[in-house]
DNA sequence: TTGAAAGCGCTAACAG
DNA sequence: CTGTTAGCGCTTTCAA
């Protein structure tokens, strides 16, 4: 709060009522040409800002959306964000972000502090340990606005952009095939996301189209989505030591990819002559590394964008909504070094 | 804004006045132990939430603050921000985020915004190109509660957290000329900023320290924060088509650093052994670049949560503050292999 | 111990 | 065309 004129202010000093200047400020049709031009300049003089928490108690409004998204240090959700804040910035709303460190517990909780915060409405990504998605039911019931990005609660019916993920993986997966690997694992995030599971698809797609076996042994999830070192070294000790070790591996979560790496270099193994490597990642600085990464990209900024004007689309309807958009979008393969043909 | 029971409708379903409502909730001493219970319980059971917003009107404070960085998408502000978030969601204020993307212009929009948004204090780190600062200081001589962390406007005298910068650069020069570079060029960002004279003294002092001469050529600024590919691009073609071509190089921005190694590459040097690199960076995946990078690490987590406790501290005080915390922070040198000793 | 009433800044229905 | 009034949800005098 700072120090700001209000239109008592200027109703005051013009010797007006605060319903005119009111409705000077609001252009008004019911207001006299003169008194109209009196109160803006006043105002203008003054650098007169409606107060906004006057006005959210008035229409009930926030002009705030919530954001809950696992991490905002992660490659993609960095990006993500800038595009939510592009969006809501432009449009009057401002964003409030929510970390839930892959906590299911924390992301209740953030549901919950945003709801007491009056946001108008909710952009989320579920953490990697979320598997009661009724809190979002529930409020999707009442009307309230809720926009699922990237790793999305199927079951809820509402609004949802996602990557292509099927067609990713897939299109990573046959990249490796094309470049001569049959024996391919597959890290990935925890079983509860919808995009582990798709992204797994993708990959069984892929094998089956060469007619590669699916072997459950190659595909590893870590349940905590990569925040816990640990998991992602056991996985990879546990395929790096298999009786026909992988010659290739795709990871397909962003911070999961970024921690393989100096694991499988640590164990030993070079990349890709030991074994190949690609995998999701919105790194933007994938091409520096050792070996340089073939990686799968995701739109985030645009998601971000996207999922934020749909929201703000819900949040201001007249009437409500019944026809949730499904965006999918195109992810975009990078081939470098990393994944390099088997001599 | 959520369907949520009001302190008026507890009032009338337990045939009370707000005003006793209220005292209950708010354990006023003047009030009846049983009716106190009675509300309490009622306020349970409806899990009654005060409107933060009417709360906000009330008390002329909005719980938020504002935060302005450049970009939300950099290893070093992603990070800090996760500090800012953790410090504020605990102390009960939510965070607004803008970006000014090194633009001044944007920055005087963002901090217009957010004051109009009334945020009770701001967070502010510069943009590499703001000189105008005369907005800061006006808010702060009126009182208004500012930290700056990271690039800080000197002259505004008020809270600051900043990284030991010079010693960080200092160090990371001195550990080139330990390991026997001579001819050290200097890649930072622009002058506008006090990181950057800061960490251009801390270079100069470690040169002089061992005698070596200080080369006006070998020092380049990127004006624009490294946001423009090109500027980098051309600073690194300068100084590598020099006569006397550098045997090491060292940046000190985030964003500069990991944009310079890719072209580096792509000019056809092999670091180190063309030329060592070392740099200012919070990438937490410089060990798997190609070298691994030695860097200089900033603690972008710490510094945002003592710049969030800071301004919660000044925006709560009951008396004026009048004397300021200048935080200096220590930096940590990791070193890796494109830093290796000259042959 | 409790209630009535005013007020934070703003808009809008209703009078005039 | 303009003013009066009430009300959004809450706290806080002031009376009772």
């Amino acid at each position: 709060m700072f120090g700001s004129y209000t239109i008592k202010d200027i109703a005051k000093a013009l010797g007006l009522s605060t319903s005119t200047v009111s409705r000077a400020l609001n252009g008004s049709y019911e207001i006299g040409a003169e008194t109209k031009k009196l109160v803006l300049e006043y105002a203008e003089k003054v650098n007169y800002r409606p107060n906004p928490i006057a006005l959210s108690l008035k229409e009930q409004k926030s002009h705030s959306i919530g954001v809950v998204v696992c991490e905002v240090a992660n490659n993609y959700f960095s990006q993500a964000i800038n595009g939510i804040e592009s969006i809501a910035y432009n449009s009057g709303y401002h964003v409030i972000i929510t970390q839930t460190h892959e906590s299911a517990a924390r992301e209740a909780t953030n549901v919950q502090h945003l709801l007491s915060r009056h946001v108008d409405g909710l952009l989320v990504s579920v953490s990697a340990s979320t598997t009661d998605i009724t809190p979002y039911q529930y409020l999707h019931d009442k009307g309230f606005p809720i926009v699922f990005f990237d790793r999305v609660a199927q079951a809820v019916n509402t609004h949802k952009i996602t990557a292509n993920n099927i067609k990713g993986a897939f299109d990573l997966t046959e990249h490796l095939i094309a470049n001569g690997f049959t024996r391919i694992a597959h890290i990935t995030s925890s079983r509860n996301l919808l995009i582990s599971s798709e992204r797994l698809e993708g990959y069984k797609e892929a094998l089956q189209k060469y007619n590669l076996p699916v072997q459950p042994e190659y595909i590893k999830h870590c349940e905590n989505g990569g925040m816990i070192q640990d998991e992602v070294e056991m996985a990879l000790q546990e395929l790096m030591t298999l009786p026909e070790r992988p010659q290739a591996l795709i990871s397909t979560s962003d911070r999961i990819t970024t921690t393989c790496i100096p694991i499988i270099k640590r164990m030993g193994f070079k990349i890709p002559d030991d074994v190949a490597f690609a995998g999701f990642t919105n790194s933007d600085v994938s091409e520096s590394f050792d070996p340089p990464l073939t990686v799968l990209r995701q739109p985030a900024f645009q998601m971000g964008q996207m999922a934020t004007e749909l929201l703000i689309k819900t949040i201001e309807s007249k009437r409500p909504i019944y026809e949730y958009q499904n965006e999918l979008v195109d992810t975009e393969l990078i081939v470098r070094k990393s994944s390099l043909k088997l001599a």
